[in-house]
DNA sequence: CATGAATGAGTCTTCATTCAT
DNA sequence: GATGAATGAAGACTCATTCAT
């Protein structure tokens, strides 16, 4: 009895918690975290602004633990995709749609990702950027880890350091999903990987 | 006689303006938008807060007017570098070396812009955007038809789009940018173009 | 039976406003009225917030409460003191000893009550002021009829008002406490009683 | 012409500080340091809450510069009433007049003094306190050492410590000046010094 | 009675901007 | 043009108090 009261208490708080990330994450990724204030947050909740503080230090709090929940669902999402014990070429096509599947269903969070793995947010969030960015390092090795693995099995080339290339295969992903962002119409974000992919895939100057 | 008083002032005016512009553009880059006062700026440059508004309408304003003579400066030299009448391959090396030549000789630069034409700065600066933005297309599409002259010559091979090959290569080069203005150490910008280049030059999947 | 389930209630309610007084007694002696915060006595009574509304109309009925209860205590062991059938040298002494005796014995008691009898509490609580200053003046007064009768026996000399003189012994023992509180080692309030009445007693000036 | 431009601003400054520490010293004497607001004392001073800002730091600082203000003059005057080369009975007597001086001239003074060197103030500022109490501390023992030196010319009977009749005189002259604040009539602080130094000079239990 | 989540008025503090000198 | 003191709107954050469970 006591338990499944409990249990409500926390759900409800929990409920509650997710609502107002909700609101957060799509102010936020429109306006920036300066351009938003808790009072702005708290009505898109519907709630108050004290009710935030019950939940988060602070906006710089709120605003981490926004952008660390999104982040951790969307390495989840790329790691899986690239976890998948396939061939590499596979594995590379499936990072490809699965980033355009994620973002594609989370439009908001782009922005948000952008501004934090990129150098828009300065070192506004210092302790933020290490977690976050120490998270993004990890996957770049991992993805480093398909290049250098196709190398060994004779699948790839040798045309770039592996860690390089993975650093490219994230950046082209990015600028496609960047031109979709901007014009959905002009600029959709291919379903066959492989336009993306050609880029890596097939050499310029080959025969 | 007067003509030349009036020049003298003109040309001090000046002079105090690329002073507000330069302290503007070392804090600015350093640590964005919201988190640079004005009365910040005036001291770096040695004048008083109301000075600045002699000048800039307002904050946006002097924002406004640093990043539109910085993007200039920037494409001035990466268009100059493509516009040579030389073969296509040796336009791109000439891009990549450019790019990474004014990149490394403004450092500070560097963040402004990638917080401009990375969605970093949101909306902030609706007016703003439009502007860079725009020059900022103009400048993929010439560098699309670098890939396009490229292709009718068969010098490339049609492997993509040859504006998404332009975003591609722009991506590109921002990343290893970025790799090094992180660790300089560690990924120093390549003096040899191809390192980058090869990476659209060579295929992995090509013999 | 009624009657007994009754009275466990009421006991156990007396307990518990007990016990939130005393948290709350630790904690406004330590930090002062405006620095304790009702979650904050209401974690160290280990109760919710809500609860202390229960028991209290709001902060600073509770604070009210507090040191009317503590003041009551305190004037009743000081009244004792000085009603017992001595002679007046004595009772002067009783008095020295008791208020030492209480004192120490009731450490965070005393910035509360210095607090309140001295100006420090301003009239932040114009209610409090009154009870509290009525019954601290009757028993300025009751000090006084020590002096006054001492004097009529011919037990003192008439040296000054005996009002003034109970004003006079009342500060000059609340001084030892201070230094007392201040620095225990270093100033001990004394066992011996005339070591702080001899400034009474005995005049500087007489041979 | 500089140098007096110069002046005039520094001028203008400093009675604009000065309006605004008399704003807050009648506002904190009459309701206490966390019952005023800035908004409170802006407005008492005339100016705008921002231009608090221009001169204390933030509200703790503006309150420590008053207090600490306050109390310099209020030593500055005492520590000249004893350093006269006065025989030390008329030390005494010019203490307790000079006290009484200060304080009629300055009543908003006294609660502020009394809440710092009373425990009034807890530790609620904490860097506050050290000074206020070293300077307090200084003062005393130059008031002990009047004692002190009274009873090596024999002026003085050996009827206490030093230390401890300065501290008794220091309380004995606080506690008449908190009957004259509370009942200015029933109580007037006296002019005759001896009727306060009386119950030092003179013994109750002397011949 | 007990709980503790929610409320929102009230404060401190910052900073872009103005304007008299 | 240059100055910098003054402004005051705006925003982050706190906390006494309420109320549904």
């Amino acid at each position: 009895m006591a338990e499944i009261r409990l249990s409500r208490r926390e759900r409800e708080r929990l409920r509650h918690r997710k609502e107002i990330l909700e609101a957060a994450l799509e102010l936020f990724s429109e306006k920036g975290f300066h351009n938003v204030s808790m009072l702005e947050i708290a009505k898109k909740a519907e709630f108050a602004t004290g009710t935030l503080y019950k939940f988060f230090e602070n906006k710089e709090d709120l605003y981490k633990a926004l952008v660390l929940e999104q982040s951790e669902k969307f390495h989840n999402a790329l790691g899986q995709a690239i976890e998948k014990p396939d061939d590499e070429v596979e594995k590379l096509r499936n990072f490809v749609r699965a980033k355009g599947e994620v973002f594609r269903a989370n439009v908001s969070m782009i922005r948000l990702y952008f501004a934090e793995t990129r150098g828009a947010s300065f070192n506004i969030m210092a302790g933020l950027d290490r977690d976050i960015r120490e998270r993004y390092g990890h996957f770049l090795e991992t993805l480093a880890s398909v290049f250098a693995r196709g190398m060994e099995k004779k699948r790839f080339q040798e045309i770039a350091d592996p860690y390089y290339l993975a650093v490219a295969i994230e950046n082209l992903t990015n600028a496609f999903l960047f031109l979709w962002l901007e014009a959905p119409d002009q600029h959709p974000y291919p379903d066959d990987p492989d336009i993306i992919l050609n880029i890596l895939f097939k050499g310029l100057l080959d025969q």
